[in-house]
Formats: structure tokens, C-alpha cells, sequence
DNA sequence: CCGCATCCTCATGGATACTG
DNA sequence: CAGTATCCATGAGGATGCGG
């Protein structure tokens, strides 16, 4: 069921024996967006086999990854990461940023969730600090995805509702990254804003990359 | 040749289209510790199947991230990491560091080459800086490793041959990562060495993890 | 020896049908 | 909806061959 063990005392080696396996990482994606039940994981992740996800569930559950949890409506089950699994983030943010020379082609022919914008925006933005907390929603093909910078760093999640009263940037998946990257001015972006508003939160958080005290 | 896309426009799917497959981050490993011929990744990949090591080499320097290169003896063929391929350092430290809880179970069955714990020591002491330079040659199965900590972080290497007058600890693997992980104090450590300039040197590397100024 | 290429076997992944 | 069962395609693993 689970995948060969590398058979080296080596703290890579162990962690791919455990995460390493085809899918694994991404399954441990959709779960950093948030607890998720089976179908949930299956549009997140399309294209992967039922049987295959089923095995790295079971997989990852017995290693202590994530975790089977009541669903919020009582009686079905959903899946959520461990402390343990929630720790990965740090090596998927740094796997993202390192991405970025190979996500600068588009996205041609590959399917696309605007939730994956998720843990892309906190690994681009993750050495963001503000005195002052800023919070900016990015609405990419109809979902709107809240980023809010304070002295911790970036909090990055998906809104049910649209919000009122923030400050909201239309953009496109490339925008939106490119704009996390640096690739593109926070100028040239904001132009698509009419709201001045908009325009400070969008400098803001993503502006240089230097920590901002304002 | 290589594994298959998962054609989804998301930075970390993009980034295991490139490392995901079996293998591959291990011989980043490898080359992370510094440029290594054919025979040289088999020594570090005990188990490896050599057609698989070619096909690898192969994908990785069709993607960038590893080149060919003459090798210091003349007309042999070396292989090293591209600078974007240097980069997933960051990536390979965060998986260290997560691995860390089963690493705490030990060797046993395991192969084990001195040479691993270069990443693992580079990767458990990322956030240390010292506004002196620091020097500490950590010793264990006869293999010499420099660690020396500035205001830049750790730089870790293996010494070809044995340092004189440097601070010197002899240890086991378990104990080294222990030691960087911060599971033992270093007085537990410095109880192994009998020189007294050692013990600075050891506190200094392997003291309490805030920023230390000496 | 080193750096692969070829062949063969079998475990794993992938697509689809099926069931509680 | 949440998986399980089945079957086929593919890639891993291991042995071996072979030119430089």
C-alpha cells in the first residue's frame, strides 16, 4: 500500500519515505486550505485515481499526518491535518517560492482551482510583517481569497461570502501570482482598481518585500 | 523517461513535476553537499538502480536543475547543481526539519553515510548567526564536517582531511542530530571532549537557538 | 573501473466499474 | 457520497552487457 522506504538514517530520506509518495504533498495542500471531506479532496485534486487518494488517506493517517475528524454536519467524516501536518507548510512554502521559474509560462493546458491561490499567496508573502494589521481580498474566478498582513506574517484563506466594506482586487490566477512575486508592480495591478481605497491595501501587501512598519 | 505530469497550475504540483518523482531529491541531496561523478552519487544512493540514476540525471538537467560539467581530473564528467537548483536547499532544510520526530527513533536498519549529515546540520541549525565567526569540526565515523556559524548562518562542508588546531566533537550520527536539534544540551555533549577551548565553540554552535551575539 | 543501455520481473499508479 | 474491487499500463528494481 504505502510506497518503498529509502532505508537511510538520513532526515530526507525518512520525510520522503513518509510525504514522498505521488500525491501526498498535494493532498497535504488541500488540507492546509482547510479540513476537507473525500469528494472535497476529489475536486481539489482532479485526475487522481478514488483508490489511489483511499490508500494515501490510510497512508497518512498511519503516519501521523493528518487525522479522520466528524465532518461538521454531524455524522459524515472529514480528513484534517495534524499539528504535525500542519508543520509541513514550512517545506510546501518553500517548494512553491522555488516554483516560480516554472510557473512564469502560464498556465497553458493544466487545470486550475483558484483555492490552490491559498498556499501560493503564504509561501510568496510569507516574510510580510505590518505594525499595523492590512487586510486585502483577491477575487480570482469568483472566489474571493482573504490575505491579512500583521506581525506575524500573512494569513491566507478562502471567504464563503463575498466581504463588504474591504478592499477587493479583481485579478487573474497569473495576475494575482505574479503580482505575490514581484514579477509585476503593485501600480501597474492597482490600476484595475477604481477604489482608492483599494490602493493602499494592495501597495501594502504586495509592495517590496522589505518588512513595512505601515 | 520521466514521471508524469499532474497538469494542474499550482506552484507546488509544477515543482514536483520537476523533483516529485522517486529519487530526485536525493540526488539534489548529494549534489547539495557538493558536485559528484556517476560512481560517487551511487556511493551516497546506496540501492539506487544505476539505469534509474541515468534517467534522472537525465530529466534533471533537461529541467535545469543539476549540469554536466568536466570534472576536476580532466576528461571525466561531473554533475552539479544549477544556481535554481541550489535554491531548493531551502525546500530539502524545511523537510529536514520536519523530520525530525522520526528521527528520534534511530538508526536502526538503516544505511547511514557521514556525508548526510551535512544537509541535516545545515538544515537543524538554519537560524543560527554570530556576530564572531565561529568554528566547530564535528567528527563521526572518521568522516571530518566543518560547521562554521557567522552573521550569515551556518556553512557546512566536509574536510577532506583532518583540521589541527581546531575545536574538535567526536560523536555518533544520533548524537550530532540530537545535538542540532536541540533534544540534548550541549554540556551533555561537551562532557566528550576533554579540551576546554572545545567547549566555547560547542556551546556556541549548538547552544539555545535565539540569536547569539557571541 | 566508469557511465550508462538493455532486458526482464513485479510492485505501483491509473481508469473504471461496482457496492454499502 | 465514500469508498472498494478489478484490470491494465507504467515505472521501479535488479541483473547483466558493453564501449571507452
Amino acid at each position: 500500500m504505502a510506497g518503498k522506504s529509502y532505508g537511510q538514517f538520513c532526515g530526507l530520506a525518512r520525510a520522503l519515505d513518509v510525504v514522498g509518495d505521488r500525491w501526498n504533498l498535494l493532498i497535504v495542500r488541500e488540507l492546509l486550505i482547510g479540513p476537507a471531506r473525500f469528494g472535497q479532496l476529489r475536486v481539489g485534486l482532479p485526475s487522481i485515481a478514488t483508490n489511489l487518494l483511499a490508500d494515501r488517506l490510510k497512508d497518512l493517517e498511519g503516519h501521523g499526518v493528518i487525522e479522520r475528524r466528524l465532518a461538521e454536519d454531524g455524522n459524515a467524516i472529514a480528513y484534517a491535518l495534524t499539528p504535525w501536518g500542519q508543520q509541513l507548510q514550512e517545506a510546501i512554502d518553500a517548494l512553491i517560492r522555488w516554483s516560480t521559474p516554472v510557473m512564469r509560462y502560464g498556465r497553458r493546458a493544466d487545470s486550475f482551482d483558484p483555492r490552490w491561490l491559498v498556499p501560493a499567496l503564504h509561501a510568496l508573502l510569507a516574510d510580510r510583517r505590518t505594525s499595523t494589521p492590512v487586510t486585502l481580498v483577491v477575487l480570482v474566478d469568483g472566489i474571493h481569497i482573504q490575505v491579512a498582513v500583521d506581525g506575524d506574517g500573512p494569513h491566507v484563506q478562502v471567504l464563503d461570502e463575498p466581504p463588504d466594506g474591504a478592499a477587493v482586487l479583481r485579478a487573474t490566477p497569473e495576475t494575482a501570482l505574479a503580482l505575490a512575486a514581484g514579477a509585476i508592480t503593485p501600480e501597474h495591478a492597482a490600476a484595475v482598481s477604481d477604489n482608492p481605497a483599494d490602493q493602499v491595501a494592495i501597495h501594502t501587501v504586495f509592495g517590496p518585500s522589505f518588512t513595512r512598519s505601515e
